[in-house]
DNA sequence: GACACCGTGTTGGCTATACAACAAACAGTT
DNA sequence: AACTGTTTGTTGTATAGCCAACACGGTGTC
């Protein structure tokens, strides 16, 4: 059912959100309480607590809803064009949310968000390779989580250098050293 | 009784009156409807009406607000210093809430911060001219008049100029111009 | 004049949030 | 171990806000 939320619960929502990313860059999860959460927020804890299980579980919705969103965008790229993988509606997605990126992608280790950005590109680029070549499963989900992960660690690297190429170049660049590594299996 | 408002009430007026600003920045208040002041606002009409009568009753109080707080301001000045006017401490507030002043100052014809603002000002004034010089009060009453409302249009043509000078410097002149006067009725 | 549309001011019922308080768990100190 | 301070998860009550609806007044069109 397409059911309006009630605006109060979109706000705080909202703020929630904003206040987690925002003390996310300063300071991991494991350091931050949801009382401090809710000061910078300024709503009461209990209310956080009828939205939300813990600053955990409000981070994975956060991922989730990023997760929801690209896959869309992929959803609408199936519909129309040849491009190996649609990295400039990508990257134009990961500008439009740069502070949010940088934060969850860069954070010591891999997270949940890594994961399941690496996981939706993948399935997306083992789908399409599949259509697209007559190569073994085995052999394309080794490609696929190959050029997927190499592709990750661009873009992260391009955040960090407060990136200084343009979408299309960066696009570019991904395009032709993933579609290089394809040439070389072509010929096995 | 110094008791804390319930943080949505706060939010609530807050949201609204930053609305009406920035509404304000596009048209005059007669052209703006409460509905689309609280659509902008993302808060209920009937929320709004709890608040205020209309939306000339929310300006006058950001009005009030504004002039309780000049008030604070001067009477902190009256406390420690030697300067005629504290224009510098008064510049810094205005800079402070430029686009508030900008829109309500410049706003066709008088309106009400206009006056409020000068008959602070001259209130001020008259006392300190009183304390400080034996003249007649109602050559001071003029003369106050003739300094504020100066004073006042320098600031506003300062603001429409994108503050081309500094605090210091207008504040400066807007002394020097004032003392100049002053030495003009001290020959009376 | 009739009609349609829009904004206003109001109302009643419902929902979301605030607030204070409590017990428990945890971490650090002596 | 005892103590202190902090955070957590929860609870009950009160408050503020939301929403839909209504009647009314004003405006423009036919």
């Amino acid at each position: 059912m397409n059911t309006k939320m009630d605006r109060r619960k979109k706000y705080t929502r909202m703020v929630l959100k904003d206040s987690l990313m925002q003390l996310l860059k300063e300071k991991p999860i494991s350091a931050i309480t949801v009382k401090e959460l809710c000061e910078l927020a300024d709503i009461n804890r209990s209310t956080f607590y009828s939205h939300y299980g813990d600053h955990y579980d409000l981070l994975s919705k956060i991922e989730e809803e990023i997760i929801e969103d690209m896959q869309e965008k992929l959803q609408m790229f199936n519909m129309w064009t040849e491009e190996l993988i649609p990295i400039e509606m990508i990257l134009e997605y990961i500008v439009d949310k740069k502070d949010v990126f940088l934060v969850l992608l860069k954070e010591n280790g891999e997270n949940n968000l890594h994961k399941r950005v690496r996981n939706l590109a993948h399935g997306f680029l083992v789908n399409h390779l599949m259509r697209m070549h007559s190569i073994e499963k085995d052999k394309i989900e080794y490609l696929s989580m190959f050029i997927v992960s190499g592709s990750i660690q661009m873009i992260i690297s391009w955040l960090d250098r407060g990136m200084d190429k343009s979408e299309k170049e960066l696009a570019g660049m991904i395009n032709t050293f993933a579609n290089k590594g394809l040439l070389g299996v072509e010929s096995l």
